[in-house]
DNA sequence: GCAATTCCTACTGAATCAGTATGAGTTCCA
DNA sequence: TGGAACTCATACTGATTCAGTAGGAATTGC
């Protein structure tokens, strides 16, 4: 049940190429510098995210990288697809997947509760955009909980 | 995003001592055997659900075990964490853990999200229990869903 | 043409995970 | 009273996955 760091590094370089969003392409060693990030392995989620076409890469001197969609139009969910493979809290609740390799499943009363923990899950990912992510953390800074009450 | 075997392991083997509750002692290899696990490895697992005192175990001849408390009040909750520690989507948003580790926190346009996955997630697992499960399973049968599509 | 950048494949070390092995302690029952 | 049927406890192992690194080819702006 835990995020795997592919995932942690994916949304936070996203969020960082959204709000940069609209002016050119920026570096990835400029994204891996201020999310502290190792570069070379940001380099390879980068490489399955714009494969995945949320992202679009620009060779060359003064390339770079750029959403390849506006921020509102990418969720949390497409970003964790991108870099780790589908969303699957188990093999028997799996996304995509009817009736596959849990020959138990009929009559497994874990069932029901995977699948609607994988509902619950999937239907916050794929409600989040960059977009949410971004206002949410602007709400956040206005109102500024530093030192908060103990 | 994955349960552990941990975790699958365990909650399908208390689904099934719920379902004998009220009768005696089920031993270890009975349980193991209905249910395809490993028993040295269940062995492992009822122990600490021993110790989160959710079974309770007897010794010897005839011995074996048995619910603790009843099935309506025993979660799946309860069951992840007594096999898998704190249920935590990441170090900075686990269970618990006020203001621990994550220096970035305060500015990270991520930990919103993770903080409402981690929500979503506790809230399913915490409100599911063992009578729940075993009443769904009974739905399911009746709608009998077998020898079904193609 | 050269510097900056993306693109691509392969490797590696460490950590976690699933499962085993072995044996001690307890209790019932013949 | 002894042994069979159990739980209880610790330590080990092999495999897989995960996080991160290395090295270099291709492309583009200046």
């Amino acid at each position: 049940m835990k995020l795997s760091s592919r995932t942690e590094y994916a949304v936070r370089a996203m969020a960082e190429l959204a709000e940069m969003h609209g002016g050119g392409p920026i570096s990835l060693r400029e994204i891996a510098a201020r999310q502290d990030i190792p570069e070379k392995y940001l380099e390879q989620l980068f490489r399955q995210l714009r494969k995945a076409e949320l992202i679009s890469g620009l060779r060359g001197a003064q390339g770079g990288y750029s959403l390849a969609r506006e921020p509102c139009e990418i969720t949390v969910g497409d970003i964790m697809r991108a870099v780790d493979g589908p969303i699957a809290v188990c093999s028997c609740a799996a996304e995509g997947k009817g009736d596959a390799d849990c020959e138990r499943k009929s009559h497994c009363a874990a069932h029901p509760v995977w699948a609607k923990l994988q509902d619950g899950i999937v239907s916050i990912l794929d409600s989040t955009t960059l977009y949410d992510m971004l206002a949410k953390t602007a709400t956040q800074d206005m109102q500024g909980n530093r030192g908060g009450g103990s």
